[in-house]
DNA sequence: TCCCTATGCTACCATTTTAGTAGCAAAATG
DNA sequence: CATTTTGCTACTAAAATGGTAGCATAGGGA
C-alpha cells in the first residue's frame, strides 16, 4: 500500500482536510494546520503535488485536484466514524 | 481532528490493514508490516489499544475490536480510491 | 529437573523526520 | 523606491523511527 506510506506521514491527512472547502494560500494553510513549520508543509505539498492530489498554487492558492477531491470523498466515511468514535456515550 | 493525529502516524494505518483478516501475534504482525522495529510496533499497539481500536493480545494474538472493524470498513473506500489512483491508465 | 522455543516487550543508540526560527527572492501595491 | 505578501529555503534543536540485542514469562519435551 503505497498510499498508506504517503498518507501515513504527519500532516498529510490534515492538509487535505484543510483544503476541503476551497483553495488556501501557503500561510493560511500553515495556520489552519495549527502552525506547522513551513519546512514540513512545503514537503507535504510537494509530495501531494507529485501524487497529483493537490494542485500547485494558483492565484487563489493551493487546491485539490479532481483526484484530490475524490480522495477526500473516500475519506468522508472516516469522518463519520471519527465523530461517533469521539463520542464515548454512543 | 484527533483521529487524523492518531492515524497520521507511521504504521498506524498499516497495522490496521494487517489485522483486517484476523488476529495476528506480535512477530507475525511485525513481519507483515515489513519488519518494523518492535519499539514502534509496540507503541502503535499501545495507542490503538488505548483508542479502543485494537484488543490486547488474546491467545490468538492481536485483533480488531468492533470499533476497529467499523473503522476498517470506513477505510474501504480509501482502498478503492487507492487502486484506481495507483493505476494511471484508468 | 534442564533445555529449547515462543510469547510480549524494553533498552540502547544511530538515523531520519519534524519543529522552530530566521530570512531570501519575486511579484504586487503604494 | 519602500512595503507587503507571495512561496519557499537554511539552519539547528527536538522528537520520532529504525535496528539490534536482550529480558522475563510460559509452555513443551527429554
Amino acid at each position: 500500500m503505497v498510499l498508506l506510506d504517503l498518507l501515513g506521514r504527519r500532516w498529510t491527512l490534515r492538509v487535505l482536510w484543510e483544503l476541503r472547502e476551497g483553495p488556501l494560500r501557503f500561510r493560511p494553510l500553515q495556520e489552519g494546520c495549527g502552525g506547522l513549520s513551513p519546512t514540513v508543509l512545503n514537503r507535504r505539498l510537494a509530495e501531494l503535488r507529485a501524487a497529483g492530489i493537490v494542485a500547485s498554487a494558483t492565484p487563489e492558492g493551493y487546491e485539490l485536484t479532481n483526484e484530490g477531491r475524490k480522495l477526500l470523498r473516500a475519506l468522508a466515511p472516516l469522518g463519520d466514524w471519527a465523530r461517533r468514535w469521539a463520542a464515548p456515550s454512543d
